[in-house]
DNA sequence: CTGTATCCGTGCCGATACTG
DNA sequence: CAGTATCGGCACGGATACAG
């Protein structure tokens, strides 16, 4: 099965949409930008998400080249996840998509409970969130 | 049914993704992007689309904002979709999502046929493609 | 902790036929 | 020309149980 997945759309649009839009793909790659993670803390850090399908995204992620496995082998053993330099350059274009799902929400007059993107650049670590 | 399609997703992301990742969704905005079309000439410029495919992802794009809708009542009646100021936002997001899409298919050893990226802004009338 | 296997609902989209 | 109606395949993803 693995390997059929890089059949992917000829055109560029299309291909780059295929990539990143599973159904919890953006929110891991959020997380994930952020740094290194394991499957545990994103499975915390995404209570409503299945673990079946977390890994699923993580594979077909890795297979496109956005995310790294590492394993360590020590005593237990750890799993990391983390962003490639290509996935690392999907960060704007959600974030432009992003800015754009803002703007579409409020001319529709459907403002979303969660004020701010969750895709978006890290945060300088002292820096209060201004505005 | 319709009118529960405006049932989007909170995060502004998939909000956004939501809304153009439709099958055939880049490809209308492409064209109608360039200017109002009809639904047969769109039918044309994609062969490969169903008429009801077609009227069902303008139907969705209109419901979201994306295209609107023009009857002309002339003799023969007619009927063009065109892109909105929000639909036309979307242009540069789309852009980027091209160039991420092209960027991926040749760090994937993938490369498309497609020589250029079928979403992009208007050609000036007189310019030759200088790359 | 990390991962696989199975089952199954639902939504998207394609083919085809029909209508004003 | 523009549009609706119906049927059906198939991929996606959610629930749950099991395994190294």
């Amino acid at each position: 099965m693995a390997g059929a997945t890089n059949r992917l759309p000829k055109l560029p649009v299309e291909r780059a949409l295929k990539v990143i839009a599973g159904r919890w793909k953006p929110v891991i790659l959020y997380y994930v930008f952020d740094g290194p993670k394991r499957l545990s803390e994103l499975k915390r850090m995404m209570p409503d998400i299945t673990q079946k399908v977390l890994i699923q995204q993580l594979r077909e992620m890795e297979e496109h080249g956005l995310v790294r496995r590492q394993i360590f082998a020590e005593v237990p053993v750890r799993v990391e996840y983390s962003a490639t330099v290509l996935g690392l350059g999907l960060e704007p274009v959600l974030l432009s998509l992003c800015a754009w799902g803002q703007r579409h929400a409020k001319e529709q007059n459907d403002i979303p409970d969660v004020a701010d993107c969750i895709v978006r650049p890290r945060r300088a670590p002292g820096a209060t969130a201004a505005t």
